[in-house]
DNA sequence: TCCTTATCCATACGTTGTACGATTATGTAC
DNA sequence: GTACATAATCGTACAACGTATGGATAAGGA
């Protein structure tokens, strides 16, 4: 009994004891605080004020944890669905920014959900939903709106993936490309090289926003092309 | 000098001595074979036959040969560009089918290549000019060139990465879906259930390269109408 | 020849995930 | 009540990791 008023064995009964839930919560909490990497058993159960190898008693390994967070982050979303009061291209755009602002929320947490949507697709399938809603308003056949939503979810994906490491690194984009451009041999992109001296310093500011807009603007008049071609 | 017939100090001019190029190559092989985890310094070290130190003088630490692996594998990149012997669309669908497969060529690097892009961007840039150049003849304007160009990239990122973790856990997704599906209380999500029911197991069979293309379809139509839109 | 620099090796330290077993309480069966 | 299986925690310990430090040896220019 070397530690600071800490008892060994089980808990009596009034005691509140540790949970599953507890622990994500405070791995979620440190995860957001200091980045993914200062996430250890160690600290987690330092957080919890609880010996490291009590937390094993409620998930098997590290690795159950980090799935337990892309979990939480996901069950934590929710797409909201204006129904039919808005044509169905809004209704898709709304869903997908919501999905996105989701994705959002937890930086640090982005490489790992994204990676680990495979095992929480029991979630992912449901929260959808208003994917799947939109586009069938939209007029498309079953096996097309599948084939859409993912195309949809695809792009949220690798653009949060963007966004996410870019925001690690408080990176920036605008400048450094155009100075990395104009010391480029002029021939190896010809195109590349004329677009950035046409646009200038000014053009070339990159905005997170207007890009995911312009990409779900591209995507939805895709989608009605598909449409209109019955 | 307890090692293997192993000198200590600099090795003779004749011998051959460990390289940055040497190094990432092994870890290259050590990645692919048996995965990002099966790679430690101390590991790599041994497949060089060479102590875990030597490595440090010829790159500062283990995050360096990350990146330098995700340097290599987009430094392998090479998107063909057929010229304007083919439509703008078609030429624009070879260089994203080529992008996309250089990325599965190491499905186990697919995350650290992904996420490390920024790091590399001085290739990405260079490398993407197909996609600028096909852009450019469909008659986009420079702004939007770079905006259909980020979003056809961030959806074969999104795609890529979806690919490899599902390849990493050899998941079917198919008859799971389904089984998931049904399972639901229907009214949690309805269009998603109706879907499912219409298709049956044989509509569900989901293939990565089939969908690919249809995203491709989608957006080369969706950047097509911003076209037509002048 | 001397000296700087390049290259590699040996040892060692702090941290990590977690296997193992001891300790203490709970809740059920008799 | 009294056993007893089970639950929950703690303490110790270990192997593996990344890498700091410093020593050994040779190369190559002064």
């Amino acid at each position: 009994m070397v530690n600071g008023g800490k008892r060994s064995g089980r808990p009596r009964a009034g005691e509140e004891r540790l949970s599953r839930d507890a622990i994500l919560t405070a791995a979620l909490g440190i995860v957001d605080d200091e980045g993914i990497d200062a996430l250890t058993m160690r600290r987690l159960a330092a957080t919890l004020k609880v010996n490291p190898m009590s937390l094993y008693h409620h998930l098997p390994n590290k690795a159950a944890v980090l799935a337990g967070l892309a979990e939480l982050v996901f069950a934590g979303l929710e797409l909201p669905d204006p129904g039919d009061s808005v044509p169905w291209d809004e209704q898709l755009k709304q869903a997908a920014r919501a999905y996105r602002d989701g994705l959002r929320q937890h930086p640090n947490l982005a490489l790992q959900v994204l990676s680990d949507t495979a095992a929480v697709s029991d979630v992912v399938v449901v929260t959808m939903e208003p994917f799947y809603r939109a586009l069938d308003r939209a007029g498309l056949a079953p096996r097309e709106i599948f084939e859409a939503a993912n195309t949809l979810i695809d792009f949220i994906h690798g653009f949060s993936l963007g966004e996410a490491s870019v925001r690690a690194e408080t990176f920036e984009l605008a400048p450094d490309l155009l100075t990395r451009v104009r010391a480029l041999p002029a021939h190896k992109a010809p195109t590349l090289t004329r677009i950035v001296n046409d646009l200038g310093a000014d053009g070339l500011a990159y905005d997170f926003d207007s890009g995911f807009e312009s990409g779900l603007s591209t995507l939805t008049a895709g989608i009605a092309a598909t449409v209109r071609r019955r």
